[in-house]
DNA sequence: AGACCATTACA
DNA sequence: GTAATGGTC
């Protein structure tokens, strides 16, 4: 009789670089199969939307195609919610007669409580293997002199940097294609197998809005790999110059492909490093060591993980629940032009350029005073590279409630921003046709300009500013 | 990962 | 008038 490995693949759908993955299929002789567990009740839980619900499905799919090159079947079962994991997962590892189980960890606290019930129910039944392989390194390796977690940025790329000196990445290619004798080997018929329709017309539900549901990132890893390369090979030099500007397209656009696993963090580093100087490469590292940083911080402060902020201030601020002002934020009736222009952006494309992140989550939180949760939670139903931890604590950076935040008293003023980063307003005029026919100078100036089919500015901007500013002064007494 | 205001130093 | 500089929020 064959040894049975089972890949339990979930936050990680890809072959290439697979920590699970590749070492589950080392052994010559053993047959492997892989498994997904779809939860859907579980996901709205999590507030992901239909735009990234639909991205798993593609790559599910996708990855299906391909493992089936390498002989392994991937069973995708229906589990509804987390709660129903455990129990599914006994039946698999019954029917297939599983030896051992291999899997990626994951950080957050819901994941790690289905993996917690998963390995005590079948602990004696199967011998459980799992990597690190979420995150350049395992959040609980870096840690402070007081062996806690890091709260501020710089300090923790710097042990970041200090460890990766010593202890190198590794990364894992795709693992050699096992025997064709795999499929047949078990009955899968027993299993109750959902082939999962990649139907978008069912997955999208369409709002009632003027914006169209966008079209699909791309998830298939040849691709994206491509891409990874194109743009290290000619932006990543220019990163730092250009990835402020929204008109240009100067950042990597791969963030879709991370959030699903399609793409390894740990194959972006290397190639990175590969590709260009230390200095050149910089920048870009460190946006990738955010993503390692807010993982940390949910990990080791696991209160921002249940819709606390990290910093207690939060607790004192009372916030506007105006929901007028809400409603026009999110459907880019705001009257700023670059706000209007980046929910647009958002809303058709379901991606936003940074910066712009940045831009609409200040106002949102500063100016409209608007709790910064609701913004977190409709960037979690539009965006297809919603990640919960680089999503909650870029909401709360913005909202200086975080850790290592933005000073309260740093609100960003739309009008210098657009000014600065989209300077001849050709970012705004793509998305917004209301302002095509204007020239630049007057749609920075947009506090005095008065047009038929465009709003003008909710609140006084340099108003609102000086609240919020009072408000975090009062909070901290 | 900012902005504002006052003060200079110049046209 | 207006661009650069520095302290303050």
């Amino acid at each position: 009789m064959k040894k049975v490995n089972l890949v339990w693949l979930r936050n990680d759908l890809r072959i290439d670089d697979n920590s699970a993955l590749y070492h589950a299929a080392q052994d010559k002789n053993c047959a492997v199969f892989a498994l997904y567990f779809v939860c859907q009740k579980q996901w709205q839980e999590h507030w992901v939307g239909s735009n990234q619900q639909a991205l798993i499905f593609a790559a599910l799919s996708e990855l299906k195609q391909q493992l089936r090159k390498l002989n392994i079947p991937l069973l995708i079962l229906d589990a509804g919610h987390f709660s129903q994991v455990p129990e599914l997962m006994q039946q698999v590892v019954t029917q297939l007669k599983v030896d051992d189980c291999y899997f990626n960890r994951e950080i957050l606290l819901n994941e790690r409580e289905r993996d917690k019930q998963v390995y005590n129910r079948l602990k004696d039944q199967v011998k459980f293997h799992s990597y690190n392989d979420q995150t350049l390194i395992s959040p609980h390796k870096i840690v402070t002199k007081e062996q806690q977690g890091y709260k501020v940025f710089s300090d923790f790329a710097r042990a970041v940097k200090s460890y990766l000196a010593d202890y190198p990445l590794q990364n894992f290619s795709s693992p050699k294609a096992k025997e064709k004798s795999n499929f047949n080997f078990f009955d899968f018929t027993q299993l109750a197998e959902q082939q999962f329709v990649i139907d978008k017309a069912s997955i999208i539900k369409k709002e009632h809005t003027v914006f169209s549901a966008p079209s699909l990132p791309e998830i298939n890893e040849k691709k994206i790999h491509q891409q990874l390369e194109r743009f290290c090979k000619s932006a990543l030099s220019d990163y730092a110059e250009q990835r402020d500007y929204p008109a240009i397209s100067g950042t990597s656009a791969l963030s879709a492909a991370l959030a699903v696993g399609s793409l390894s963090i740990k194959r972006c580093y290397t190639l990175a490093k590969q590709s260009v100087n230390e200095r050149q490469s910089q920048t870009w590292i460190n946006e990738l060591i955010w993503r390692d940083f807010y993982r940390s911080v949910a990990w080791h402060f696991p209160h921002v993980v249940k819709g606390h902020a990290f910093n207690p201030v939060d607790k004192q601020l009372t916030w506007s629940n105006n929901t007028e002002h809400f409603a026009a934020w999110k459907n880019a009736q705001t009257g700023i032009p670059i706000i209007d222009a980046a929910i647009t952006q958002l809303r058709q494309t379901g991606w936003m350029h940074n910066r712009l992140r940045m831009i609409v989550a200040s106002y949102l939180t500063k100016n409209l005073w608007i709790d910064w949760r609701e913004g977190e939670r409709f960037f979690a139903e539009h965006l297809f590279d919603y990640d919960f931890a680089s999503n909650n604590g870029g909401w709360q950076w913005c909202a200086s409630v975080g850790t290592d935040a933005a000073p309260y008293f740093r609100v960003f003023n739309p009008a210098s921003q657009q000014q600065k980063f989209d300077p001849d307003t050709s970012f705004i005029k793509q998305w917004l046709p209301a302002l095509k026919a204007q020239p630049a100078k007057n749609i920075h100036k947009f506090e005095t300009l008065s047009l038929p089919n465009y709003p003008s500015p909710q609140v006084n901007l340099k108003a609102t500013r000086q609240q919020a500013i009072e408000a975090f002064k009062q909070a901290k007494g």
